[in-house]
DNA sequence: CAAGTCTGTCATAAG
DNA sequence: GTCTTATGACAGACT
């Protein structure tokens, strides 16, 4: 079982790499358990696959062929996964690495190539650039030079624009879609390319990058997406451009930003949970130390959600350590699942707060499902009504204001995040298995966690208000406990920590006597949390299948019951037959003297040879004793 | 309010 | 010997 596990994950890793190189990104948590046990180690407690829904024993032998059947039939709706551009980029991005994170990744796939190339660069270039870029983003939601779509369409037209673009980031082509209405429409591509036309010199670089990263898109992805997706790709005929690849790759550009577009790109269409993790992934490996400059900044903000255009500027700009990113995201993610920005800015000064993820499974009776949340509507009207909640509307009451930043643009965008159908939210409780550390829960679990849609909670009322306190209220023991000692680490995190990782963490961090046993101890509940739920559920599983057996036992038993009785009653039918002849053929049967022969002092004895004879029976009898006694004898 | 169920935790055996 | 996992037992919350 253990070879043919290594085998099966050697071959399904080497299979990913390969799709991995023509540009199509395979997603193996979603079905692959055995590469988290591979990378953080053998455990069952790790296993995303639920026993509960396989009812079976992680060790059944009957688990080897589920496993080779769900390996090709995943691997086979893998590739005809409909959401292969999107995850697409995202694999360009790990391994082309040229993005820009203004004309990079974002600023391609929605379009700004389509102006770029006319626009010289020279005509943007002057000294706005440096205040531009240190003014804190402000140009970027500054509404008069923008002609965004809120400014020019039609509040009557605006539904269905946004609806429009809405299907172009719902549609699997994603960015290219949304490129195609961009042929005839101006959409918040063009925010950012003029942004970058406006900020000059480097505005003008970025408009080099920008068809750079086209031409490079073009030549190197774009071409296998097609291949792979047949989409009508629009972003073809927008790549006239001859920039060789390796002049797109010398650009001056930071990889942060491209990854930061990445991650906000596939956030922004409803993986808001993965985004956090993958790209904390990516910033550490790539960029180690590299801190981000303000230019870097101001070219992350405008392909971040207006949604999290906000009051979050100045922690943004006040914190540019490695953690960045991480904050960006974390903030924007928070605005998108409706926090508050009190407890967001809370987050952010207490980095051991938790995750917001939790392996505590317990369902609380304020915890609202998605499916209830999803009735909330957003962006029914103008301006101000986009969200419900207090919470956000309380974010989203100064911002207007502060930031410059358009209410109608931001309501459209917070509209195309999150006026979305069942489907958004369906991805949304799949990447929750798929990208959080809570790898033993089903997604109903995660669903329902309290801390997860807390602030979905809020908005459904059934908690009194949303305070800080009520958070506390709905964290578990351990997180309590973890924040009361100030752990810079989750409960989920030290949880799931593979142990390497766990004893370098213990070892790099400062950390006093009392935080180390906390930690240790959050960690053995935690994981005994686990193993326990597993117990349990093979427990169940067993029982179940005792159940079963029972009830085949059972059915057995009735079915031998019943052709006993029917062999009795042939056996029966044939003995009666038998002696109705025996009786037939002594009532013709004659003696000597013509008398008829009595039954009860003669028999019929068949010979070997086949010939009946009347034999007296007490020759007879004694006959029979004597084969008896010689088999006796052989025995 | 009692009974049943669920879940987290502890102790301990097993690998 | 140490660590991790599995499991029985218990307690508390919940239904």
């Amino acid at each position: 079982m253990k070879d043919l596990k290594k085998y099966m994950t050697e071959g399904l890793l080497q299979f990913t790499i390969l799709l991995s190189l023509v540009g199509v990104r395979v997603d193996l948590e979603s079905y692959l358990p055995p590469i988290r046990e591979i990378i953080l180690g053998s455990s069952s407690a790790y296993s995303p696959i639920p026993f509960h829904s396989l009812s079976l024993h992680p060790k059944s032998p009957e688990l080897d062929s589920f496993f080779t059947a769900r390996r090709l039939l995943d691997e086979v709706r893998a590739l005809g996964d409909p959401r292969i551009p999107r995850t697409e980029l995202s694999a360009w991005l790990v391994h082309a690495v040229p993005g820009d994170a203004e004309a990079g990744p974002v600023g391609v796939l929605l379009g700004t190539n389509e102006e770029s190339p006319a626009d010289p660069p020279s005509d943007n270039e002057g000294p706005s650039q440096t205040p531009a870029r240190s003014s804190n983003l402000q140009p970027s939601h500054d509404p008069p030079s923008q002609p965004h779509i809120a400014t020019e369409a039609d509040p009557g037209d605006y539904t269905k624009e946004t609806q429009e673009e809405k299907l172009g980031y719902a549609a699997d082509s994603y960015g290219y879609n949304y490129l195609q209405s961009e042929n005839g429409k101006r959409g918040l591509d063009e925010d950012v390319a003029q942004q970058n036309g406006q900020d000059g010199t480097i505005g003008a670089a970025r408009n080099t990058d920008s068809s750079a990263n086209s031409n490079l898109r073009s030549e190197i992805t774009l071409e296998d997406i097609q291949s792979i997706s047949n989409t009508n790709n629009p972003i073809s005929s927008t790549a006239p451009y001859n920039v060789v690849f390796t002049e797109a790759i010398s650009q001056d550009v930071s990889l942060q930003e491209a990854m930061y577009t990445s991650s906000h790109s596939v956030r922004s269409i409803g993986e808001l949970t993965q985004t956090p993790e993958s790209f904390m992934q990516l910033n550490s490996s790539t960029v180690p130390g590299g801190p981000l400059s303000v230019t870097d900044l101001t070219s992350l903000f405008p392909t971040t959600d207006n949604c999290s255009r906000n009051s979050t500027n100045q922690d943004l700009l006040s914190g540019l350590d490695e953690n960045v990113f991480d904050e960006i995201n974390l903030m924007s993610l928070a605005l998108e699942e409706g926090f508050d920005p009190l407890e967001v800015s809370q987050l952010f000064e207490e980095p051991d707060s938790d995750s917001g993820l939790s392996l505590n499974s317990s369902h609380s009776p304020a915890s609202a499902s998605i499916s209830d949340s999803s009735s909330i509507t957003y962006g029914e009207d103008e301006g101000a009504a986009g969200y419900s909640s207090d919470s956000e509307s309380v974010s989203y009451d100064g911002l207007e204001g502060a930031v410059g930043g358009s209410w109608t643009d931001i309501n459209k965008l917070c509209q195309m995040d999150y006026q979305d159908d069942a489907s958004y939210y369906d991805e949304v409780s799949l990447n929750n298995v798929r990208h959080n550390h809570s790898y033993n829960q089903l997604p109903d679990q995660l669903e329902s966690s309290p801390e997860h849609h807390y602030s979905w909670t809020a908005k459904s009322g059934k908690l009194g208000s949303p305070s800080v306190g009520g958070l506390e209220k709905s964290l578990s023991r351990d997180e309590r406990r973890a924040k009361s000692l100030k752990i810079p680490f989750s409960v989920d995190e030290i949880v799931s920590m593979p142990v390497e990782m766990f004893n370098n963490m213990l070892s790099k961090h400062y950390l006093t006597e009392t935080q180390i046993s906390v930690i240790r101890d959050i960690r053995r509940r935690g994981k005994n949390k686990v193993a326990a739920q597993n117990c349990r559920k093979r427990k169940l599983d067993v029982i179940l299948n005792l159940e079963d057996d029972v009830n085949q036992l059972k059915a057995q038993k009735e079915k031998l019951l019943k052709e006993r009785a029917q062999c009795s009653k042939s056996m029966s039918h044939l003995k009666q037959k038998l002696n109705d002849l025996y009786r037939n053929v002594f009532s013709r049967l004659r003696d000597d003297q013509g008398r008829p022969v009595n039954p009860s002092q003669y028999a019929l004895h068949c010979n070997s040879d086949g010939s009946i004879i009347v034999v007296p029976r007490r020759l007879f009898k004694s006959e029979q004793k004597k084969d008896s006694q010689k088999d006796k004898k052989q025995k």
